[in-house]
DNA sequence: TTATTTTAAGAAAAGGTTTTCGTATTTTTT
DNA sequence: AAAAAATACGAAAACCTTTTCTTAAAATAA
């Protein structure tokens, strides 16, 4: 902690402490003489503001928080970047949470936030929050909030988005041109409504070819990666095997991956495949694997800026911004056609 | 922020603000049945401590800064994981700040962190740091401070490091059994002690089996993804090119993956290569990548134990921690031996 | 019973900054 | 020259919590 504090300068300046508080805020009141004067001896006696004192006085934290289920994901890291830069920009600290996909941690930490240690709070749900109470608490409390990729679908706030009904279709749409027949679908929760959009994409998809919706295709895995593994492996081995497969996020397609490695299993001429993914990786795989990108980076970097105009208020009350980005289809190795013959 | 405070509960219970505050703090003074009053009045009216008053007061903040180069990077991103984990267990928040592995930022961070809102700081270096000035400055300050796996060399500090030397040794000596008579060293800044280390390991492997150590094969590598790119395809178009690479940090294996793939080069009969990473689809890369794996998570948990330590010791004497942890050197097909004939 | 200790609570200061309000001096206006 | 306005600064309250110091009442000891 800084030793100097206002006090103290004032005392070796010959001025109130009011003074030497509105000099450095830069305020009319004070003389570009006196203003030089305070800011040459506020450097040389390396002077910092306590922040608390700061914060308390002006019901400022300067700060906001970031709640994401995990941190070593392709997609979290990447859209904390994109808050990261904007929070820099505007001079904001970044207070992270990690849920760890659960919802009583979750509940935790938003009773926390509740306190009033940050000016506004940037949200992806965990895969198992069904109950909106705690985030209802927060947002009548007067804290901005805005939820990015997994939002409660039951809440009106602000939120940043993907296309992600399209890219389900438009992924199982590839699937089935690239010749699939039976297509299988792995989704991470039945309470997530980017789960179930991608998935209402994938059946619409079927539906529109004219394949049918069977419910032993659709997979809902868990946050139990061996387990995951298990319900992947009695998938892949059931007797009518599926021939494709959508995974709604990036780890179940690694997870696939290692299955068919061990089971020798080949991708894409006995099985093809398509993932939501940032995977920088993804070409570079054995075979290259076929993705929905989102961009997790913009998406950061929007709702940090649609947070930071909540802020600063510069948006009206009774409006509720909902931004969708658009994700990428790349088609790869994994779900390519194989021509018979 | 939470609209009632103190006063107004102990105007609701009768009661005078310091006897509520004794009470929340579960204060001898202060009677168990009227502290049972309390904590349920608390609740009801939902009262939530303000976190500024209370850090002004007690000169704490229950938040340590985490300083790190970047974390859309696996081993950093796995690190925030491990030390998330102990800060929560210590009731802490965490602030997290990128240097974009720039120096400039890496300093005005540090300025900031001075003004006290951080009670401790883990820390990682980036590539440009020459000087430890800003750091010197922070170590004065009284706020403890752990370096992890990228740390200064000139400062006597606690830090939770890898085996690095061993490392380059052994991922060099595993390059040359493998039958690489020409190998290549990428590193990602001379300043870091990190890439030093390992480099030392390479050269003292190369010499052991007496081989050349040539200054064409170390190659500097910067921050732009683009000419690292250009740099390792003159590399690899040069006259001379080498039959096996070894990498001091996963960007760079990846973008070599890049460039064979472009060339037509193949791994790992023509080029061999092993690297630090923590890809999770390391073994899924075609081909498999050969990686020395550091303990990311643990060198978190680690490093944050070891702050905590100094932060709840107010006695932090003379003793000065100094942790290595040992990685693990995976062999993938990336560097398999090739049998002629 | 009186004196002493313990218990339970309140008053008030402290922590450092910001901001409102007040005021003396100087400058501008009429 | 008098009145009005602008300038530059200081005093003090406010933000909310924690903690030290008192104090009144109750319990114990003498």
């Amino acid at each position: 902690m800084s030793n100097t504090n206002l006090k103290q300068l004032a005392a070796a300046l010959g001025l109130s402490i009011s003074s030497v508080s509105k000099a450095l805020r830069d305020s009319y009141e004070i003389s570009a003489e006196t203003k030089k004067r305070v800011i040459e001896m506020a450097n040389r006696m390396n002077y910092q503001p306590n922040p608390f004192a700061s914060s308390l006085r002006r019901k400022k934290s300067a700060t906001i928080g970031v709640v994401i289920p995990e941190i070593a994901n392709n997609f979290f890291a990447l859209a904390i970047d994109g808050i990261q830069m904007v929070a820099e920009q505007k001079g904001y600290h970044v207070l992270t949470y990690l849920t760890h996909e659960n919802n009583t941690n979750e509940v935790s930490t938003i009773r926390h936030l509740l306190g009033g240690r940050v000016d506004g709070v940037l949200m992806s749900l965990c895969r198992d929050t069904q109950s909106i109470d705690h985030l209802a608490s927060l947002q009548e409390s007067g804290i901005p909030l805005v939820f990015f990729d997994r939002v409660p679908e039951q809440m009106s706030c602000p939120t940043v988005t993907t296309d992600d009904y399209e890219s389900g279709f438009r992924a199982t749409e590839h699937l089935i041109q690239s010749g699939c027949k039976r297509i299988a679908c792995l989704s991470l929760s039945h309470f997530l409504s980017i789960s179930n959009k991608r998935m209402n994409g994938y059946i619409d998809a079927l539906k529109k070819h004219g394949l049918p919706v069977e419910n032993e295709l659709i997979v809902q895995c868990t946050n139990d990666n061996e387990y995951n593994l298990s319900l992947i492996k009695a998938l892949l081995k059931g007797r009518k095997r599926p021939d494709g497969i959508f995974s709604t996020v990036e780890k179940l397609a690694i997870s696939v991956y290692y299955v068919t490695q061990e089971m020798g299993l080949q991708i894409p001429k006995q099985l093809k495949i398509i993932s939501f993914s940032n995977l920088r990786t993804a070409s570079l795989l054995n075979p290259s694997l076929s993705t929905i990108t989102q961009p997790a980076f913009e998406i950061g970097v929007e709702a940090a800026t649609l947070l930071f105009r909540m802020i600063e208020k510069k948006t009206f009350g009774n409006r509720i911004d909902k931004l969708e980005l658009k994700s990428a289809l790349i088609e790869r190795k994994s779900s390519e056609r194989i021509n018979k013959f």
